[in-house]
DNA sequence: AACAAGTCTTTTGTATACAGAATATTATAT
DNA sequence: ATATAATATTCTGTATACAAAAGACTTGTT
């Protein structure tokens, strides 16, 4: 529909699919527990049903959507529970992440770090900041990190974890204090990281962790009873 | 082909190919390298070429194939980098249950546990068992811990990190020398867990996937040079 | 007016058809 | 005999067609 679905590169349509429906399901514009119907959709993006198919077998893989038996796909509902799942175990492979990272950073990941770090901070000191450009630099520092672990598979599994999660990321953003007191979380693990100092980026990422639970948290309390 | 292709449920015929394409991965029947030729599965199969397309997607995400641009679908090589990977994370994520399920196992998780661990050594001790039935026993006693937890999302990850490694717990468990160490970890294991000790629990878990990475490192090495 | 049965529509699951790209093959020239 | 170019084949990527099942709607009966 928007003009933005003709992602201009050569990509197989079901990865352009998958592209466009993920972004949409993360953005909120398809809502947990939407129905995806595929002649619907292969219409709206201008393809045939192959393609969508396909995207949505990917979809269901990545937990983004379920199936039902014969009635197709819908969205996936995430419940404060699942919630709470996601984030222990991304806890802790976050937490094992700082470790490796300490010990297998080279020197131009450690570069990578400071100027994705830096990137975050220009952003987000700014009261009227895009948030979707913020979130991106949120991912993109985390991720300097992530391939510092040298671990593709690490890398992998987190950086899915995380997706599970963006839906609340805006919310989370919005605030101003928050944002600045991320940006001097973000300082303090660098600064344990650049030392490589694994027990304190550990705890420093746990604790990092910790407190977006708790911004989740309320803000899933706040829009409670919504079905 | 075989006259097992005809699972008689009622699932979509994705999952049946899907199901059936795993297997034969994972058994070694399709080796690492492999293309999956869709018209040629399809036909062996008896289904069409839709199904195996959808199931190869499946399989894709899950890693068991990897798509080459234009040249379709080939069984994944594990690189014993990627094997590395796999067990760190494989390692922290264990842990992690072990810690998890000694705070949250209900007296019939533990009692499911102790039953399957006396099942796993009930087999292990013939000198003459069968590989798959005690490979699916060790599984299924894990498995007890898995869902220990209470955590669906810390389940489903360790299942598939676990079925990274399938085709090596063939090898693994042919030694009875080691089978006969396996049953005395698992005893350790439950006797730590049953007196719900982390900390004990934690660590011992993690001598076990520390094993298991060192007889998989000199089964790889053996087998070393076959693309 | 409410409920039940039957029909109709919608949608999935599966098969097949068609086009284009990549590789293998063959023929030709040096 | 070898290398290169042209041709043929094979396979993927995509679209469309068909059948069966689920759900919605209508109609008839009590």
């Amino acid at each position: 529909m928007g003009p933005d679905n003709e992602i201009n590169e050569f990509l197989p349509l079901r990865e352009v699919v998958f592209l466009t429906l993920r972004k949409a399901i993360l953005k909120g514009e398809l809502q947990p527990g939407e129905r995806l119907m595929e002649i619907a959709l292969a219409g709206r993006l201008g393809v045939s049903r192959t393609p969508v198919r396909e995207a949505i077998r990917m979809l269901e893989h990545e937990g983004l959507v379920v199936m039902k038996p014969r009635r197709g796909a819908q969205v996936a509902k995430i419940t404060e529970q699942e919630l709470n799942d996601v984030l222990e175990v991304r806890k802790s492979l976050e937490i094992l992440a700082a470790y490796k990272a300490c010990e297998r950073m080279t020197e131009e990941d450690m570069k990578a770090m400071r100027e994705a770090g830096a990137e975050f901070r220009k952003l987000a000191v700014n009261p009227r900041c895009d948030l979707t450009a913020l979130t991106e630099a949120d991912v993109a520092f985390h991720d300097t990190i992530y391939r510092g672990t040298q671990n593709r598979r690490l890398n992998q599994i987190l950086a899915n974890l995380r997706e599970q999660m963006y839906r609340f990321r805006f919310e989370y953003l919005k605030d101003a204090s928050i944002r600045e007191s991320l940006v001097s979380e973000h300082e303090e693990i660098m600064r344990a990281v650049a030392a490589r100092d694994g027990e304190l980026a550990a705890g420093l990422i746990g604790e990092h962790i910790d407190n977006q639970q708790k911004v989740i948290h309320a803000s899933i309390a706040s829009m409670e009873g919504e079905n």
